[in-house]
DNA sequence: GCAACATTTGCACACGCTTCCTATCACTGC
DNA sequence: GCAGTGATAGGAAGCGTGTGCAAATGTTGC
């Protein structure tokens, strides 16, 4: 079973270069978003994902998918940014138990501001994380795997 | 700046494609090792690289470093584990200031049980995740960027 | 009316930060 | 030798926040 233990060691080994490189690079961007703009990876990720929904609404549970949050995460952290002013709700005309999460200009302003730092931030994490051997490889093969190589 | 641009695009991809194999994989091992062995990811990873440091024991900086914890969530989640008799702490010899962890005989026993089911969780999770074909190829490089291919 | 669904709320817990505390080195000067 | 000083490793407790789970609440469709 020698070729079977192979594999089941390639993907483990595999699993931590991913966990490290995520948590590098999510540490930077968190503090980087945190001390510019008073905004964690999550809500900058929803903001940025409702930005990219074609400028429209959401319903609750595209947003938890698409931040990878439970409901309940998810209802709390768009009061939060409902607080802020960052964006709003809206009741569903047709479905009335759905609620959509549109974008204020507030918060279209705020994303834009954040982004080129979010931008830069990752640029200098990527290329910190592609010093250590061990994360080379997938910071290349991860730059290098998108539609337009 | 169009090259540019794109080089941001690419990046800024890259980082939500990462993030979302990462999101499935530690949901699904979460998941797994919490029904199973009453387990998170993290304390797994803990009692994984504990037995993986040739068998001996670590520092508690060096657990906080390979959990990517803080130094005070380390100490809680060391002291949890020790309540559970999976691991001990050991004062050093050589530096009496330092700590060493050590897997204790019943937490070698219950990571040898949980090994496979992380094992075959991993297999699963990044089989299912290699069908969305936006993840298909950073899973194929990961499991691809290994000494040994 | 009733099952399925979308969302919210109450509860418990883990994490990070900060502050304070102890023990232990590693030096220094006497 | 041996106190005195500063740096280091780790623990304890309090506070705030985010999260998941499970139980409400309101809605829709049959």
């Amino acid at each position: 079973m020698v070729i079977a233990d192979d594999a089941v060691e390639v993907r483990a080994q595999g699993w931590r270069t991913l966990a490290a490189l995520h948590g590098r690079l999510e540490e930077a961007l968190e503090k980087a978003l945190q001390a510019g703009f008073d905004l964690s990876v999550v809500e900058y990720t929803v903001l940025d994902t409702l930005a990219r929904q074609d400028g429209w609404h959401m319903r609750m549970q595209q947003v938890a998918r698409a931040a990878a949050l439970s409901h309940s995460a998810t209802t709390r952290l768009v009061t939060r940014l409902e607080n802020r002013g960052l964006l709003n709700r809206t009741l569903c005309a047709d479905d009335r138990r759905g609620i959509y999460s549109s974008l204020t200009d507030h918060g279209k302003e705020l994303l834009e501001r954040a982004r080129p730092v979010h931008a830069a931030t990752l640029k200098k994490a990527l290329d910190e994380a592609s010093e250590s051997p061990e994360l080379t490889p997938l910071v290349e093969a991860l730059l290098g795997t998108l539609p337009r190589p």
